[in-house]
DNA sequence: CTTTTTAGTTAAGTGGGCTTAACTTTATAC
DNA sequence: GTATAAAGTTAAGCCCACTTAACTAAAAAG
């Protein structure tokens, strides 16, 4: 590890303020669909996986099954994701986002992307492809950090 | 704008993968300290800003001067941070993290920062001081970005 | 085939975030 | 100097996420 300090600074920096502006973007996104941010967040998450269960979702925020459920079930009554039974496992369901709900999450992320538009103005073409390497080095090595596990 | 498909493109995957990590994190973390994510919420943002008054919170998440008082109480009261008398004008507090907030917010920031730490390992030093230095490009945007407003 | 484990649902109850409304105190306008 | 606006606080009440507990149904274990 050569010069870790720096380079740990530097995504630490752009982490912070990164994070913090995602996160306000989402809370008020959140809001003005009038989804909770619990909502939301399994939006996204399904948006993420594709596809998964109650006890996925247990999981991944750390709350009960009974929470989970009455979340999804939420969701469900308001068309933003299909509920279907697993046919590998009949006790299990299958959780899929549906137009409804992709749609949002693709509204939602838009309005964040309309940032980086912004951010992307304010640097030259030849800083535009150096970080559109280095981008693509950060999300190969997040891959082979998921993978791992 | 050259190119602003790939650059785009590569800017929202990575943007996906770590806001979803980050959010996550925080999320996890907070419930570990017992705080709601509002109140980490409010730490972030005292720590990101250094200081600032009950309406700025309450512009800030898009809540009400009465919510962003009775956050902030419990918060004084848990001895996160310091509710004092602003001088300049006697309506107005000034709120500042003492060292019980600071040291949260750092462990918090901590933790996730040994995702990134795990992250550096996985691409080498040559690729490090690219990612660097785009980091610092963007870094450099945000402030230009900021500043603006 | 019986027992136990797993996935999910339902119901009742708790706690916290948020709102509106009424109020105090200080600053600003005229 | 009086009126109005602004910064916060307090109280009452609502809603929603979350928990535990009791339950159903299906799968796995023995």
């Amino acid at each position: 590890m050569t010069k870790p300090t720096q380079f740990t600074q530097t995504l630490r920096a752009w982490m912070d303020v990164f994070m913090h502006r995602s996160m306000r973007g989402w809370g008020h996104f959140a809001k003005s669909t009038g989804l909770s941010m619990p909502q939301m967040s399994i939006l996204m998450q399904l948006h993420h996986k594709g596809t998964c269960g109650i006890s996925d979702i247990s999981e991944r925020f750390d709350i009960s099954a009974a929470a989970a459920s009455q979340l999804v079930d939420k969701l469900v009554q308001a068309d933003y994701l299909a509920r279907a039974e697993d046919p590998n496992d009949r006790r299990a369901k299958i959780l899929t986002l549906n137009i409804k709900g992709q749609e949002l999450i693709k509204r939602g992320a838009e309005e964040r992307h309309r940032w980086m538009d912004e951010l992307a103005t304010k640097i030259t073409a030849e800083e535009r492809s150096k970080v559109t390497e280095a981008l693509e080095i950060l999300n190969r090595a997040v891959l082979q950090l998921e993978e791992k596990k």
